[in-house]
RNA sequence: CGGGGUGUAGCGCAGCAUGGUAGCGCGCCUGCUUUGGGUGCAGGAGGUCCCCGGUUCGAAUCCGGGCACCCCGACCA
């Protein structure tokens, strides 16, 4: 490609929407432009980066065994209707009716689409194992897209679904799938970790997210450098043995104290000069409209999934969704204002993290505005229906595995791989007859990956203050030849000899044939991240030699005229 | 959905408290110049000042309503 006719607008300054590294290079670079909130424009760049990350994603999944389909990116809302989910996404899922009145939606996964095709045409067990993918567009109503294509809402998504006839052999697959992600991230250069994961919207009964770590990730990650546990926060186990239960003492008494204006933890553990870890942090969380309180410790955050999971699993409660009450709530039902909530005489059933039975002569809310209560003692003044794990893992917690101290990290979510179990099959009725003659239920699992987050993660993980540093296998173009003097007939045709050779080669190289000045043409090559730049200039070539210097090197050499085309294509091939 | 901010030329911004026919830098076009890190000079094109309504002789500027975008939080794969 020849960079004078290449659609490639560049940019001096950051665009001033763009906040973090990949976001603002890839719009300098000429990558990507927005569109509307959340949906982008992929320029030629862009794409081209794209179909690389396709093609390594479908090597590996073609490699795996999966099958690569199409499904229609607009579906009925009978399917969603069907698996329950119609009522359970919520407003993330774009609806709207066809000219008839009919109920659809903009696909944002495709479970109900691909378990109502499987389900027509596979009645046996001699069918299975089946894996089959896509590559496809997908539409998410985020309520708050960010960071460009990392968080978009029309994004570009390889998805799989495995089929199995039994648990075990559905093991195989995740476990097959995990390993096709695993050598995904490796080709792609990525410094990355597969972290347990909760399932979320998507259901299923375990799930690993691919992360790849960077300070700019929205996802806080915890592992363990001894024994490789790893897991996202939201689903890090805190084990039971973190918490020193402390015995009652008879002598502290409760009494109740003036806090005025003291609303946070750090607030009125410096006016009443006690530790955050002795104050008890009360949260009022609605299962659907039902009020339920939540106790941690006050240097702990509530794991508002595993107080999920705890009221669904271990107490057998029953509803759709849970989340935390607005101010408005709060007041009504604790009847003070918020950050004075607290469990003593409080009408609704306590549950409470088991850090809490760690604190003595503890700090509660009075559930009256400017007030709080001392002397608490958890044995004796908490009427608590259970005591669980129930706070976020942090930094420095036990490993629930061997009780190391484990690390944090930030993460970008690039991958996730789900056991969906029957969840779906079920639903939708997609069974098989075993060689039993018994008809049951296919076990799922589905697996998907992120083709345009990608393409921002690496950009994330890969950049300097001049711009992107491309690795090899993704980079729209391998080489980039810079002819500095397009006055001179010497440089012209020795930079013109080594594109076609190049060319001819099979190399994607773009040629800057552009009548601008050498300082654009580096900085324009530097800013969109090509790894092999080759400087022909008169200085060079009365020489006999030209310049070459890989993108993340800071060295240059130089190579004899007649034997550039051989040596950048072995550094190509080396590095793809 | 709560809090904060922004909207003026393709991009980045000034002008707005005190209303008077719109400006800077980059980019773009023409010519010359320069050629190893965004050359220099000269000339030029380009704007319903986000939209609708109001106040006023007169609105980018004041008032009301809306929309879009960004940030923090909530939420989310």
């Amino acid at each position: 490609m020849r960079l004078s006719s290449l659609f490639m607008p560049t940019r001096k300054e950051d665009p001033a929407e763009a906040e973090i590294a990949s976001h603002k290079l890839l719009i300098r670079g000429g990558y990507i432009r927005m569109v509307a909130r959340g949906i982008y424009n992929f320029l030629p760049l862009g794409q081209r980066s794209l179909r690389k990350i396709k093609t390594i994603i479908r090597e590996e999944m073609d490699q795996a065994g999966a099958q690569e389909v199409l499904l229609p990116g607009v579906q009925p809302s009978d399917l969603w209707e069907e698996s329950g989910r119609w009522e359970e996404y919520g407003p993330e899922l774009l609806r709207f009716e066809d000219r008839k009145g009919g109920g659809f939606c903009l696909g944002p996964t495709h479970e109900e689409v691909i378990t109502d095709m499987v389900r027509g045409e596979v009645n046996s067990y001699k069918q299975l194992p089946m894996n089959i993918y896509q590559i496809q567009t997908k539409f998410r109503d985020e309520p708050r897209p960010r960071f460009g294509i990392l968080r978009a809402r029309e994004f570009i998504m390889k998805d799989a679904y495995s089929f199995d006839v039994d648990e075990e052999a559905a093991a195989d697959s995740y476990d097959e799938m995990f390993d096709a992600y695993s050598r995904i991230c490796d080709r792609l250069g990525f410094d990355w970790r597969a972290v347990e994961a909760d399932t979320g919207a998507i259901g299923g009964s375990r799930s690993h997210e691919f992360q790849v770590i960077t300070d700019t990730g929205e996802d806080d990650l915890v592992s363990c450098p001894d024994c490789g546990y790893a897991a996202n926060i939201e689903k890090a186990d805190v084990p039971a043995t973190s918490v020193d239960t402390v015995e009652p003492s008879d002598e502290l008494e409760l009494e109740t104290v003036e806090t005025p204006d003291q609303t946070t933890i750090d607030e009125v553990s410096d006016f009443l000069d006690v530790a955050p870890e002795q104050c008890i942090k009360t949260v009022i969380v609605l299962a659907d409209d039902e009020p339920l309180a939540v106790l941690v410790r006050g240097d702990h955050e509530v794991n508002e999934i595993k107080v999920r999971d705890y009221l669904r699993d271990e107490l057998d409660r029953d509803f759709t969704h849970l989340h935390l009450a607005g101010d408005q709530t709060v007041r009504e039902v604790t009847g003070a204002p918020v950050g004075f909530a607290g469990p003593i005489g409080l009408d609704m059933p306590i549950l409470a993290d088991r850090a809490i039975q760690s604190i003595t002569d503890g700090v509660v809310g009075a559930n009256d505005a400017n007030a709080h209560y001392t002397g608490i003692d958890w044995s004796r003044d908490l009427d608590v229906e259970a005591f669980a794990d129930l706070r976020e893992a942090r930094g420095g917690d036990p490993c629930p595995e061997c009780g190391e101290s484990l690390e944090t990290n930030q993460g970008i979510e690039v991958g996730h791989v789900f056991f969906l179990g029957t969840k779906y099959s079920e639903a939708l009725g997609a069974t098989i007859q075993d060689e039993h003659g018994q008809q049951r239920p296919m076990v799922m699992g589905c697996y998907g990956i992120g083709v345009t987050r990608i393409l921002a993660a690496v950009a994330e993980q890969n950049h300097d203050d001049d711009g992107l540093i491309w690795p090899m296998p993704i980079a729209p173009f391998e080489v980039t030849i810079l002819p500095l003097q397009m006055q001179s007939d010497e440089v012209v045709e020795t930079a013109e000899q080594l594109y076609d050779d190049l060319q001819e080669a099979g190399v994607d190289v773009l040629l800057d044939d552009r009548d601008e000045g050498v300082g654009a043409k580096f900085k324009d090559a530097d800013l969109i991240g090509i790894p092999l730049r080759i400087v022909v200039g008169t200085r060079g070539v009365d020489n006999g030699e030209l310049e070459f210097k890989l993108r993340w090197e800071d060295e240059q050499t130089d190579v004899a005229i007649d034997e550039a085309a051989d040596r950048a294509i072995e550094v190509v091939e080396r590095e793809r």
